[in-house]
DNA sequence: ACTAATTTATGACTGTAATCATAAGTGTTT
DNA sequence: AAACACTTATGATTACAGTCATAAATTAGT
């Protein structure tokens, strides 16, 4: 995250994203950083079948998409907005001048992108192996500690759907409700009036 | 991935791991930034279970551990020599003074981490989905293009294991044997005396 | 050269998440 | 208030990867 003075001064600009725009698409290269002012994006995949497969949902105030900006690659997933967005805008060339010029934000950005990776590492490994329980509650757990930065228990209330959770998760909905009713059994999770409380 | 010299200047040192030997345990914090002088290197985790899952097989001249190093997260899996390796060992502080004194080198590892980044995010999409014959032709097409740099049809020869290729894409050794037969009917890829070309 | 260990292979059976069908509850828009 | 879309819910059935058992082929170790 570059704070906004930073951002204004390398001539980023703000520029609104309507609820369910396209920020970028998979397979672009990557033109500008980004990073989000207010609102909500997720970033996706559609499977050939055409099953939706959420890699990441960021809001305020994250950065997302760099990894193509460093490397010679193109983006791995689409961007939209899921909520109406405003959203940073920094060309290129003009974050590289940034991060030439301030060692301190190159340096934060990289913790940025280790932290994402270490995440994916991470949901990688409990997405291997097959059981619906540890992906929920893997995905669950790291909304709550990882992102907003939660410990008690069932403190964290989700405002995920089912068919949210679905999609991280890359399982089905169905599975989703009957897995959550049992994790509910198990105390692993409370479920007051159809929210899911972690 | 570090020149040697510059290693060498900030005072790395090349470690011998002896095949299986442990190079750092999953949950341990980062002490040292490390980058393969010969040999080979898994990073794997070991689910509740027992089966492994390996999130990465890296060889000379490349680094491996890095995300921990710059946020404050610990090792999301272990690394393991599975070849007698030379490794460089450089200390934490010593790297960090590395990055500060040669922008170009932080821009390097950077991009080494995005591509890694860019790889779990495809992984992740590719494991989400059920599909063995999708897992396992991600996972031949990332080592024959990414890392070998091959585009001839069927001119690359894995030297994976069927166990190793069931470790990575999260499946069972009998499912990947059988899932190889339907793609060499399939022609996706080729099986001459027992070696998977693709 | 011989033994042991690993890798590849195949068949039979099982368990579980996906799929399909249907519906009730909740929220949003006009 | 009605119409519509979305979300949650449940039951029945199916498909398919996992599991278990066993063995042949290959490689590594002494």
């Amino acid at each position: 995250m570059i704070e906004e003075s930073s951002l204004i001064d390398f001539g980023a600009e703000k520029r609104f994203y309507a609820k369910e725009e396209y920020i970028f698409k998979q397979d672009q290269p990557a033109l500008f950083y980004f990073q989000i002012a207010s609102g909500e994006v997720k970033m996706n995949n559609y499977q050939p079948d055409g099953k939706e497969f959420i890699q990441a949902i960021f809001s305020a105030p994250r950065s997302f998409g760099e990894p193509p900006l460093f490397a010679d690659i193109v983006y791995p997933a689409n961007a939209i907005a899921i909520k109406n967005s405003l959203i940073w805008r920094l060309p290129k060339s003009a974050f590289y001048e940034l991060l030439r010029q301030k060692p301190d934000t190159h340096l934060r950005v990289s913790q940025a992108i280790a932290k994402r990776l270490h995440y994916k590492a991470l949901m990688a490994a409990e997405l291997a192996q097959q059981s619906p329980e540890n992906r929920i509650l893997k995905i669950l757990d790291y909304l709550k500690q990882e992102v907003n930065n939660i410990t008690t228990p069932f403190g964290y209330k989700t405002d995920l759907t089912r068919q949210n959770i679905a999609d991280l998760t890359g399982l089905r909905v169905e599975t989703v409700i009957r897995t959550l009713k049992e994790l509910e059994q198990k105390n692993e999770v409370k479920i007051i009036n159809r929210k899911v409380y972690r």
